[in-house]
DNA sequence: CGTCAGGTTGAGGATGATCAACGAATGTGG
DNA sequence: CCACATTCGTTGATCATCCTCAACCTGACG
C-alpha cells in the first residue's frame, strides 16, 4: 500500500497523502489518486507571487517543497501574515468558491508545486468523489488551526505568541515528516514572525533572545530548535491537535466515503 | 419562486436561504429543501449551552432567530468569543468532521432552532446533493470572514476593533433582513464586545463611549445604532463582503451543483 | 571591501490592562 | 409599588506591555 516512504521524490508518498493519512485511513484507491496528483512537480522560484490579492485568480496547486506565506497588505502598508503555507498544503483552494483572492500567496524559498488546471480539478474530483470528502476534510482542518490561533494569540503575551507559532509550525511540520524532535529548517526571518503574530519585529527579536538566552529554542540562520517541546508547549498553552481525530461518520456518504474504508 | 418574504415564520423563507440567496443562485429544488429543514422549528431558553467545548457531541441545527455565541474558556478563566451565531448560520457543523468540539455554544436570549439528527443528514444531503454545495460554500464563506477577522484587528487600536465587530455584526445581520441603515437588535453587553475582539471591558466601555460621544454610533439596552456606517466604515478600514461573489464555476459538479441552475 | 538583509540593543512614549469605586438599569420578591 | 439584588456600565489612577525611533552589529555575498 505504500508506494515509497523516504522523502517527497517522485514516486514517493506526497506531503499531501501524509498528512491526511496522519487523521484519516485513506482506501488504495484514493491513494492513488492523489498519489497521481502529487506526482506531478513544477518548480518555482523563491519570492515568485502565486496569487494576488484582490485579483481574480484560478491557480490551484498542492505544495510539495518549500514554503510560502498566505499574507495580506494593508492600506496602511503593513503587511499581515495569515499563515506559512508548508509542504501537503493546497494553494489558492478558496478560488474554487469566490472570484477574487483575498490574499496573495507568495513563495519563502525555491518551491516545488503539484499544479492542478482549473478545469481539470472537474474531472479529477468526478471520477474520485472520495477525494471531494479529502479536501473538505482538509478545509476543515485549517479551519480550526485558524480558530485556535485566533483564540490563542489574542491577549496573550509576546512569550506566548512566538511560542506558539514555533510550536504550530513545528507540527505541522511533524505532520509531513519534516520535522521532528524540535528541529526544522525553514526560512523565517524575525520580520516574517512579526507580520504573522502581530508583533513589532523589535519586540519579537526581544522576545526571541529571552526565549534563546533562556535555552528553549534556539534559532540559526535557517533552522529552528526547540530544545525542550514540552517545556515550551507548557509554556504557550500549546495543545497538540492528536486529538484532531476525524468523526466522518456523521457526514453524507456522497461527499464522504473512501472508497470502501469508510470512516 | 419565493414561498414568503416577511420575517421567518412558519413557511417563510428561511434566513439560511435569504443568506444563500444573497451570494449564490439556489434552484427551486434546492431551495424547498431547504425550506422544509428550515420549516422545523424548537425552541431554546436563554444561556442554554448547546454544544460544550472538549466534548464529543453531535448537535447539529441551523439557527433561525436569536443569537449565539461560540467561545472557548481558556486555561486561565477567561472567555475568548469566537464569534457570533446569528440566524442562518449552522451550528454544530465541524462535529461533523470532528469527534470533539473545540469550543462551547451558548444562545444569549431565547432562540428558534431548525434541529437535524446525526444520522438524518446522510438521507438529507444524499437526496439533495446541492446542498452539501450549499454547506461548502457556506462553510467557505465563514472561513474568509474569521480571516479577515484575524488580519484586521490584530495591530489595530480599539477604536478599529469595536467599530469592525459592530459593522461585521451589521452586515451579517442585514444578509437575513435583521438590519438595516444601521440598526440592529442583539443583547450585546461590553464584556461580550471584550471577549470578542480580546480588549478588556473597561476599555471597551471607554471607547464606546467616545464613538458614542462622537456620534458615530449609540447603543441601548439592546439594540445598536450605527448613525453613520461610511463613515464608520471608514474608520474601521471595512470592506463590505459585496464583492464575496461566488465562483462556482470551476469547482466540481459532483459536489457543487445547484440543480438545474448550474452557477 | 562595500553593500545589504537580518538581527540586537537602548530610550522614550502610547496604548491598553488592572484595580477600585461608584452609578444606572433591570429584575425579583414581598 | 417598593426594597433589594444583580447585572451592566462609567470613570479615575496606576502600571505593564509593547511600539517607535534610532543607532549599531553581524554575516552573506558580490
Amino acid at each position: 500500500m505504500n508506494i515509497g516512504e523516504s522523502g517527497f521524490g517522485p514516486g514517493a508518498a506526497g506531503p499531501l497523502i501524509r498528512k491526511i493519512r496522519r487523521f484519516v485511513h485513506l482506501s488504495v484507491q484514493a491513494e492513488k489518486a492523489l498519489a497521481a496528483l502529487e506526482g506531478r512537480r513544477r518548480a518555482v522560484a523563491p519570492h515568485t507571487r502565486l496569487i494576488e490579492q484582490e485579483q481574480r485568480y484560478d491557480h490551484l496547486s498542492v505544495l510539495i517543497q518549500g514554503s510560502a506565506i498566505r499574507y495580506k497588505l494593508l492600506p496602511d502598508g503593513r503587511r499581515q501574515v495569515v499563515n506559512f503555507v508548508l509542504p501537503g498544503d493546497i494553494i489558492g483552494l478558496r478560488g474554487c468558491v469566490f472570484e477574487q483572492a483575498f490574499y496573495s500567496v507568495t513563495t519563502l524559498e525555491a518551491c516545488v508545486v503539484s499544479p492542478l488546471e482549473p478545469n481539470e480539478i472537474q474531472d479529477f474530483v468526478g471520477t474520485h468523489p472520495s477525494l471531494g470528502a479529502a479536501v473538505f476534510w482538509v478545509t476543515a482542518l485549517e479551519h480550526t488551526r485558524l480558530t485556535e490561533r485566533l483564540v490563542t494569540l489574542r491577549r496573550r503575551s509576546a512569550q506566548h505568541r512566538v511560542a506558539y507559532l514555533l510550536l504550530d509550525l513545528h507540527e505541522r511540520l511533524e505532520w509531513v515528516g519534516l520535522a521532528g524532535n524540535g528541529v526544522f529548517v525553514l526560512p523565517v526571518t524575525q520580520e516574517l514572525i512579526a507580520d504573522t503574530i502581530g508583533l513589532s519585529l523589535v519586540h519579537v527579536s526581544r522576545t526571541l533572545r529571552r526565549l534563546q538566552t533562556g535555552g528553549l529554542v534556539s534559532l540559526s540562520r535557517r533552522a529552528v530548535h526547540i530544545r525542550d517541546i514540552d517545556e515550551l508547549a507548557h509554556l504557550a498553552d500549546y495543545r497538540f491537535a492528536t486529538r484532531t481525530r476525524a468523526n466522518l461518520g456523521l457526514l453524507p456518504r456522497s461527499l464522504f466515503e473512501f472508497g470502501s474504508e469508510v470512516i
